[in-house]
DNA sequence: TAGATATAGTTGTATATACAACTTAACATT
DNA sequence: AATGTTAAGTTGTATATACAACTATATCTA
């Protein structure tokens, strides 16, 4: 067994000490931190590392630099709380619960100019649109509409969608570069209402989602979601 | 007057090359990309300017290196999608709209079982209640109902919320420890409805928020939003 | 006094060089 | 066949140097 000792990065043991002086309050907020060449001395460094150091704590936001002028402690910025979004099967099953799933739709569609502008497509392309629900304990959970582009990924109509959940196929067919997510708040038609059997005065949550892969737009949906039955929740810890 | 033609420093010309490629899809994840020597001859630049250029997307997310072997484009982590949550404020202000808030109530209050229990505290502790909307244009966008624990953050009852909002007090007092968040969907209440000034048959887009500092809850808050005015969205690059 | 100018200090970028640490593949030895 | 060695290529860090761009201050000039 050896034990090695691994030397800290000159720059990081910069970076580390100026991190130490703005936890610790003996930096406050705006006030001035050294400059390159007051730390190059201080340190007995060249003056590229003291600048790496500094360069990369305001790329992380904790100091804010002005050229001709300094370096100084940057405010404290509300730091961003990030909520994650599952695949909507494995978050039932890691319930220990029953996950089911209903196709009622899927089949080649004509695109309109609206769709066609969302997926940066031509009118002429043709994509696969799939309507399912999804069920846990029987229990309709979320209505997924779902528009395939095909020239992107490749099958995605002929797949038994009770097994395997168009997301699952998805990722697994071409890797996700980009996705984008919004979260809304509607009253549901009386056809969603009715397919995710959801009553009168009940809100619906719904997620919007588009993926792209190899810089084209590979897939939209439409995720709605009962409100009393379904809720998107995260824990953040910094750190 | 001047038309001045900044010219791009040479580290970002290569960076956006190669974000570029990755963008249109030419480079997949996992693809290996050039070594910093083959850039080194591409662009006619020194070993140092691509070693900064892949570092910092790198730093970014954009790419994994190994001392060795290469660098490569990094993979999409597809089960989890981070949604951000930012500060009311912070959000309005970056669309460049007037933020405004008008603050309906603040004063001490006691708390029930039910509270005392999800905030972790005994039913003798004086919590604080502030509830306030804020207004994106002079148009109501959230009603914040929070509860805080002043043995965690003192001086919240003394703020003045139209200069500050209590998410930038909370944060600015005692460093946050966690965040919890929960988003559902709901019908408002008639009082919520008409403070938002909704109208009939529109659903509430509802974040439920709870904040520890020193292992100890700090503050609850339940934040209302018009459905028909506001949407979370979040757009998830490789991290 | 008002405006122009020089100057010193700061950050921002870029180069050429050097060596260390690491990985893989080819080769040699046992 | 298994093991050790070498070599080439890669990333990671660090230095010394150079110049450009910017800012604030002091100084000079009309």
């Amino acid at each position: 067994m050896k034990t090695e000792l691994k030397a800290e990065p000159l720059y990081l043991k910069i970076k580390n000490h100026i991190l130490g002086r703005i936890d610790s309050g003996e930096w406050m907020t705006t006030m001035r931190v050294p400059s390159e060449n007051q730390l190059v001395k201080e340190f007995s460094v060249s003056r590229m590392t003291t600048n790496r150091a500094l360069r990369e704590l305001t790329d992380e936001g904790y100091l804010v630099r002005v050229a001709g002028v300094g370096t100084f402690v940057a405010e404290l910025k509300a730091q961003s709380n990030p909520l994650e979004i599952h695949n909507i099967a494995d978050e039932i099953r890691s319930r220990h619960h029953v996950y089911s799933a209903e196709v009622l739709k899927c089949e080649a569609i004509k695109v309109n100019d609206k769709i066609a502008a969302y997926m940066n497509i031509d009118t002429d392309v043709t994509l696969v649109h799939s309507l399912i629900i999804h069920k846990e304990q029987g229990i309709p959970i979320q209505l997924e509409d779902r528009l395939v582009n095909e020239d992107v990924v490749s099958g995605y109509g002929d797949q038994d969608f009770t097994k395997k959940t168009p997301y699952e196929y998805l990722i697994k067919q071409a890797p996700l570069q980009k996705v984008e997510h919004v979260v809304k708040a509607i009253m549901p038609t009386g056809s969603t209402k009715s397919l995710l059997d959801m009553s009168d005065q009940e809100a619906c949550l719904l997620i919007e989602r588009r993926t792209w892969t190899k810089g084209r737009v590979a897939s939209t949906a439409k995720l709605y979601h009962p409100g009393s039955r379904y809720e998107l929740s995260g824990l953040f810890k910094p750190e």
